[in-house]
DNA sequence: GTCTATATAATGATAGAC
DNA sequence: GTCTATCATTATATAGAC
């Protein structure tokens, strides 16, 4: 008797009910958002509410059995996503995939509607950019921070934040997962890189001025520019 | 007879009952998202959730009247915004006056689950981020940059996305509008002003290359800096 | 104008036949 | 194990008394 257990397939013609379920709701949560009722999951998984209920207990424990499927796909995929440069890389990954479509879109859902699964994600993220611009530090083509860690979070939150505006401000008819990466890669490339790369602000009086009366965060400030010598 | 239509007052004990409804409105709509009942709302307002529907015709219309509301608050309370320098001046500056703390939970929540008010109030946001980074550009302080509309899409959408991320990893219960913006005021500021003061990459290479493949959006390119030429 | 009472629809969850 | 039928709750909106 075969037992049976390949948790992360996603062919779901041969999967056993608990899995179609799971695999179902994933895709509707993913498409209509975590206020979506049961029925609708229960028919796109081709069996009744009740059986879903008997399956997970409640609508939370779908969810969170939904939550750590993704999560372990997530892990379990992750490849050399450091060193492209962007902290959204790992949504553009799975969305580049046919085949994890219905799991990028449901990372958008988490992170647009909250839950333990967005912070998860949210850190993991935060992580993969301080060790990307860590390496890119030690290569030389990433300046230094006073406060890398900091700096790591705020990139990540706009990021993912030009991504939830995004979501937000496209109606909901219209609003499709992978369109929305190649759309917001397109229009932010350039003011992106042209920002990062030579900066907003001509002079560095206003950053100076904020460094002289705060007592520079935790981390060894690697080479301030000019005041604070 | 006064015919009494002061649309502006937020002081409520002499509103007529209209008034006092939509203040009541804004108020929870504000606190618990759009999702709250009609009978939360008729409860802040002294009234009967029936009488809400009788003035304002359906929830939607209440909604509608309360984005009316809010935004001819902004309007008509827009002083010199522009100056500041931040994208989220909006929103920090009702936050800052106690009187209009309702108003700022209202436009945080609008942003936060989408509708028409954020849609006009980003791109109100967009148009004062322009107007701002032009005067700066201007004046000298301010980088000049080869696609300015562009540049400030792009910084709002960082700004207040950086916000909604902030938003959706906090726990509700502890989530209060005026502690969160001062709270992204504090952990950002060093990180933006650094990384908007020096940059993030050491050289130019992978701008020069996006813009040799490029033929540059649309607006006067103001000084191209090796390629293109 | 404002209320109580109700209509109608949807939700998550349960009971029990098969 | 899966279903149908149903429960209890909640939502918006309506009808009609006062």
């Amino acid at each position: 008797m075969v037992t049976m257990r390949s948790p992360l397939s996603l062919d779901e013609d041969d999967l056993h009910t608990a899995a179609r379920i799971r695999a179902a709701a994933v895709r509707v949560f993913g498409a209509s958002g975590f206020g979506v009722g049961l029925r609708a999951i229960a028919a796109d998984a081709g069996v009744s509410a009740a059986s879903i209920v008997k399956h997970f207990g409640s609508k939370a424990g779908l969810r969170e059995a939904c939550d750590e499927f993704v999560l372990r796909v997530i892990r379990e995929g992750k490849r050399e996503t450091v060193g492209t440069g962007d902290v959204t890389a790992i949504l553009r990954e799975l969305a580049a995939s046919e085949r994890y479509e219905d799991v990028a879109r449901y990372v958008v859902a988490s992170l647009s509607e909250g839950g333990s699964l967005a912070r998860t994600l949210f850190e993991h993220m935060v992580a993969d950019a301080v060790e990307y611009l860590e390496a890119g530090v030690a290569a030389g083509v990433i300046r230094p921070s006073r406060d890398p860690a900091a700096r790591a979070r705020f990139l990540t939150q706009a990021g993912v934040g030009a991504l939830l505006v995004e979501i937000r401000l496209t109606p909901p008819e219209e609003l499709d997962m992978v369109d929305l990466v190649r759309h917001l890669e397109r229009t932010t490339m350039l003011p992106a890189l042209e920002l990062y790369t030579e900066g907003l602000f001509t002079d560095s009086r206003i950053l100076d001025a904020l460094l002289a009366e705060t007592p520079v965060p935790h981390d060894v400030a690697p080479d301030p520019p000019a005041a604070a010598g």
